[in-house]
DNA sequence: TCGCGGATTTGGTATAGACCAAAACGCTCG
DNA sequence: CGAGCGTTTTGGTCTATACCAAATCCGCGA
């Protein structure tokens, strides 16, 4: 579309190439953009887009007017393994962590009603979580679970791997997983959790899993980072 | 993180209303930058930043120095379901097409030796394709394929569907598919093709084709547009 | 009617300046 | 040493203006 000698392209490669040879490492913070700008008579606006086409590559972050950092690699996510978020961030040598931001019992609205084939203000519980990676926040999740399959839930700690909560304490094994999932945009409530920009793209994942008998037993939607996942999926064609 | 007493929020909203209430159906251009500054006191820059979140959102996208347009909802891919392009954007009451870009005979880098496990220098074919729903490009992709596999691949018509040359005429079916996503950003050539402004955001699906002795018989990489497509996946567990 | 060419419109890029609120920093005081 | 509190820095938002090149539009002429 356009050939590099626009500016703020400059500026990009710039960057990129100080960030490639090491000059900023993952997790550092970048000088700021009134510092960017004082050798070359360069408007901070450029500057900005400069930023904003790195943030889109994934390559920086930035936290809220504190500045910009370089990002940490992401961590690969295979929707057809059955492994828990704690597991295999653990298993690419990362620190993963979850905080339960809030757990209630709530009644199951008509969406619900439809995806868990059960009566309209059947009691359901809602849980959210947000979950870190190396101490940064790449995703925030709001699960919903039939409370009739798993009666006081939420007295559990639910800081680490729901799954294995449901196995182990409720004997639920789940037999099918639907996973969906889209590029999107932040909105206010995921990007406040996060503690990003609201509008910054991200990746929604959407997972339904099914019990033996066919049931629902957990609907979870995900918010993460775009710049955080990398979804791998290795089939066997029949 | 903010509340919606910004400004560029308050346009965003406007606008986004503006599209749910059917006054711009999918695939109608937006008033220009210029002509939706009339009605109140608001700088060209706001209309636009607004414009970007509408864009990341993938409720609008542009067409360069032409204008904004309503977004098409995005067709649904099932990466383990062993159905080409054509099929199921057919199957989903949309148009596909395909064109090819290019075609030619290569020899074999090192980073395609790994990957194939064949020598350095080995005829490969790269093919590159740009594919359309309903008029509109969504992808490009770069495929590569074992020249020994299928001598004289490159003569055929590759308008259609790839695997089903390769089934046909070369008697080679697929048993193994791995697939690996990751949000991205467009960069030069595939915006390019694509037609649209280098640094928007994108979906890459990399697709490495095994049949059944293992042999890698195809590895395409494939860049959409982030607001074309949406990834289901189904998973019987064990 | 169709094709060509010039004028117009459009988004894309860039500058410069301004103000704000939150974050980070640094100092003082207990 | 730590907590609290101003000060400074930082990114976030917004205005106004300017120029460019590509896309589009429109009218003329074959």
């Amino acid at each position: 579309m356009q050939q590099p000698d626009l500016q703020y392209i400059g500026v990009r490669d710039d960057i990129a190439a100080r960030i490639a040879g090491s000059e900023f490492k993952p997790g550092e913070r970048l000088p700021s953009e009134r510092q960017m700008q004082i050798g070359g008579g360069v408007a901070r606006g450029t500057i900005r887009e400069a930023l904003f086409q790195l943030e889109a590559e994934g390559v920086i972050y930035r936290k809220d007017r504190s500045g910009w950092y370089v990002s940490p690699p992401p961590v690969v996510y295979d929707p057809t393994r059955w492994e828990g978020f704690m597991s295999y961030v653990e298993a690419q040598g990362r620190r993963p962590e979850t905080e339960t931001l809030s757990k209630v019992e709530i009644a199951c609205d008509d969406m619900l009603a439809q995806i868990f084939s059960r009566p309209v203000g059947a009691p359901m519980y809602w849980i959210r979580r947000r979950r870190s990676i190396d101490g940064r926040a790449v995703l925030i999740e709001s699960i919903i679970v039939d409370a009739s399959l798993a009666p006081g839930l939420v007295e559990h700690d639910l800081d680490g791997s729901l799954t294995s909560v449901l196995k182990s304490v409720y004997g639920i094994g789940v037999a099918r997983n639907k996973v969906d999932m889209q590029p999107c945009a932040l909105t206010r409530d995921e990007a406040e959790a996060l503690r990003v920009k609201s509008g910054l793209p991200g990746l929604s994942v959407i997972r339904t899993c099914y019990d033996a008998q066919g049931r629902v037993v957990e609907f979870d939607r995900e918010y993460w980072r775009h710049d955080a996942l990398k979804v791998s999926v290795d089939i066997r064609v029949r």
